[in-house]
RNA sequence: GCCGAUGUAGCUCAGUGGUAGAGCAACGCUUUCGUAAAGCGUGGGUCGUCGGUUCAAUCCCGACCAUCGGCUCCA
């Protein structure tokens, strides 16, 4: 496979890197180096641990090995051979199994610059002078073959460009990420706060994102009403036996939070002397029942025997629900229902809590409690394409009101060398069938990914690209065959038969979280008006005209419009300034002058000064920008 | 969870084996000002937590907690 020269260079910056290490550290065991899609980066097993100031003489070095202008050279050997060289080098401990990686009869290929030879498919640029403009960035650990069972390695990342302004400008465009990062925004903003107190990856909503949140909500509230989606509302916690139902508990355990367990049943477990093992076996098993029940509906043994513990000893608890689908589908199966009656939609900004490994939480985008916009859609087979299309059309509108055009569609498909999927091969043909035609309907670039598919059915998911370039799964729709089945839902059909629904999750946002995060960073934290904490900041020059200000305030304030009045005794700049930084899309300047002609001085985020306007004139402007929900203006 | 780094005032950060400092913010006074920072003053800290070493620890050591950069994971 050829590689772009881009690539080429990033990647024979990764040798480099290689060879300045093996000078400063002769006893490196190296792994791989590989170009990325914005540098390179080289695995390496050393004692030593690599420290920022390592960083910069290794960076030091890979300088004076590019002026050394050493040619890279490519030899083809036998398998043999390349044996022999890595044991000369004594580079056996990953260089030996990669080399095995390589098939049988495929070319086995070193490249040397120097006095460094690498086991390496190529290519490679022809000098070592070609690497101009490189910078190393961090060391992290990594897994060798990224695999958590083997030994961790030291990973070296840096970046290269063709010239120093091509590598200024990506330095460049990092800091800047930074700056828009929101994390950073969301202190600066007072948006959210989590507090070590209340629990890692559990986000507060202050009051300036709870406006942002509540936004979002109605906005979406409205487009479901319109939609004929109903409303519906349920508890965070529920019994262990419903998730022994879905079939969440016990094989999701690993993400989930513990059970709760009642003090008089966790105090009579201890009476009996139970051991911890023993409580969570009893936790984890089920009644002869419920096996029987669900594996009746299931058709096939989908809870084996060795699950089944005497009703006796059963141990029942509540847990923190890690999805909203079997409150859903409880919701659903409390009445009868008729083919008439479908479909049924229920939504709920459902609130679910997963247990995420530590090191994985970041801010808004990846917590412990967060919340859908969340609903389930109950249907007939035939209707499934139309709701689906449905379901797309929503994820769509939402993210072209929101500027986010940056995104891909994905289609996720069973994988055919697979059986760990449920549900008939014929119902999974027409579910896929009616996603791809429902994608295709939609009118937008969509991917078919086989085996990007839920055990319970096809999904289709929208990845949206952010302002650097990350790629976020947000908006989700899924087919599930699975859950109607086991929980026994049922309607009755034209032919005054039970028929079994076909139940669809879609979530536009994702979660409120997450998307919060995302929109925070899309926006630099310059939110349009109709998102934006404050909207209108009165300004009033000296202390003669807050009675004028306070006067506007009264209008805006029952106009709906969120403002407040700087009553500071700064100078106008520094109010000024504490605007800007506060990114209030509208700022309005009060003097005399202004305060004699019911007008204002409106200075706007986006364009700056903009002149003396008459006050009811603003209150239109605003009003109709608002409403339109119009996105906010480039900046000048 | 794993590897590494970090944790000092609300925020951004400096600092030392002898019980801490700046700028901004807050509060008070003066100023009443025309489009990104007026002046003076005041208050504010168990130096992440818990242990250990020491006559003495914010500083040295250990454990834990949290954050950051990655890895692994994400129904």
């Amino acid at each position: 496979m050829a590689m772009s020269p881009l690539e080429e260079l990033r990647h024979s910056a990764s040798h480099i890197l290689a060879t300045a290490v093996l000078r400063l550290f002769p006893d490196a065991k190296l792994d791989i180096g590989p170009p990325t899609d914005s540098g390179f980066y080289y695995d390496i097993d050393l004692d030593h641990k690599l420290t920022q100031d390592d960083l910069g003489r290794i960076e030091a070095e890979m300088k004076k090995i590019a002026d050394e202008n050493q040619p890279f050279i490519r030899k083809e050997v036998s398998r043999a051979e390349a044996i022999d060289i890595i044991r000369q080098r004594g580079q056996e401990r990953y260089k030996l199994g990669r080399l095995a990686d390589i098939p049988e009869g495929e070319a086995i290929s070193f490249y040397q610059n120097g006095e460094f030879i690498d086991l390496c498919a190529g290519t490679h640029v022809r000098y070592t002078s070609k690497l101009k403009a490189f910078k190393l960035l961090s060391i992290a650990g990594a897994y060798h073959r990224g695999d958590e069972k083997n030994a961790q390695l030291q990973r070296i990342y840096g970046t290269a460009f063709p010239t120093k302004e091509e590598l200024a400008q990506h330095l460049e465009r990092l800091e800047q990420a930074k700056a828009r990062d929101h994390r950073k925004l969301g202190k600066d903003l007072k948006l959210f706060v989590i507090d070590e107190d209340v629990g890692q990856g559990l986000i507060l909503w202050t009051p300036n994102g709870s406006i942002l949140r509540q936004e979002l909500q109605s906005f979406i509230g409205e487009e479901l009403r319109k939609q004929g989606y109903s409303q519906v509302f349920t508890p965070h916690i529920g019994k262990l036996e419903l998730y022994k139902t879905s079939g969440h508990f016990p094989y999701y355990k690993d993400s989930q939070f513990s059970p709760v367990v009642e003090n008089e049943s966790l105090a009579s477990i201890i009476r009996e002397g139970c051991s911890c093992a023993d409580m969570v076996a009893r936790l984890d098993a089920v009644s002869a029942k419920l096996r029987e029940t669900v594996n009746a509906r299931s058709g096939k043994e989908v809870i084996p025997a060795d699950r089944v513990l005497d009703a006796d000893k059963l141990l029942d608890g509540f847990m923190l629900k890690p999805m909203n689908c079997p409150h859903h589908i409880k919701i659903f199966a409390s009445q009868p229902h008729s083919y008439r009656d479908l479909p049924v939609r229920l939504a709920e900004f459902g609130t679910v809590y997963r247990w995420e490994q530590s090191g994985e939480l970041n801010g808004m985008t990846r917590v412990r409690g967060f919340t859908q916009d969340d609903a389930h859609l109950f249907c007939t087979e035939a209707q499934v394409e139309q709701e689906v299309l449905g379901c797309l059309s929503l994820v769509k509108i939402v993210l072209t009101t929101l500027g986010m055009s940056d995104y891909r569609v994905r289609v996720g498909l069973r994988d055919p060398d697979s059986n760990k999927y449920t549900g008939s091969p014929e119902n999974w043909d027409k579910a896929e069938a009616a996603c791809r035609h429902a994608a295709k309907t939609l009118g937008v670039p969509f991917t078919e990914e086989p085996g990007e598919a839920a055990f319970y059915g096809p999904k289709i998911d929208f990845v949206v690209k952010d302002v650097i370039g990350r790629e976020w799964q947000l908006g989700t729709v899924q087919v599930d065959y699975n859950l109607p089945v086991r929980f026994g839902l049922s309607y009755i059909g034209a032919d005054n038969q039970a028929h079994t629904p076909v139940m669809i999750h879609r979530a536009p946002f994702g979660s409120m979280e997450r998307f919060c995060g995302v929109l925070i960073e899309h926006f630099g934290g310059d939110f349009p008006a109709w998102l934006a904490p404050e909207q209108v900041r009165l300004v009033p020059i000296s202390d003669k005209v807050i009675d004028y200000g306070q006067n506007l305030l009264r209008q805006l304030k029952a106009a709906g419009i969120r403002a407040s009045l700087d009553e500071h005794s700064d100078k106008l700049g520094a109010k000024i300034r504490r605007a800007e930084l506060e990114k209030v899309p509208y700022t309005l300047v009060l003097g005399a002058k202004e305060a004699e002609s019911q007008s204002v001085s409106v200075r706007s985020r986006a364009k700056g000064d903009e002149g003396v306007h008459a006050f009811t004139a603003f209150l239109d402007r605003i009003k109709t920008e608002i409403a339109n929900r119009a996105l906010p203006e480039k900046k000048k």
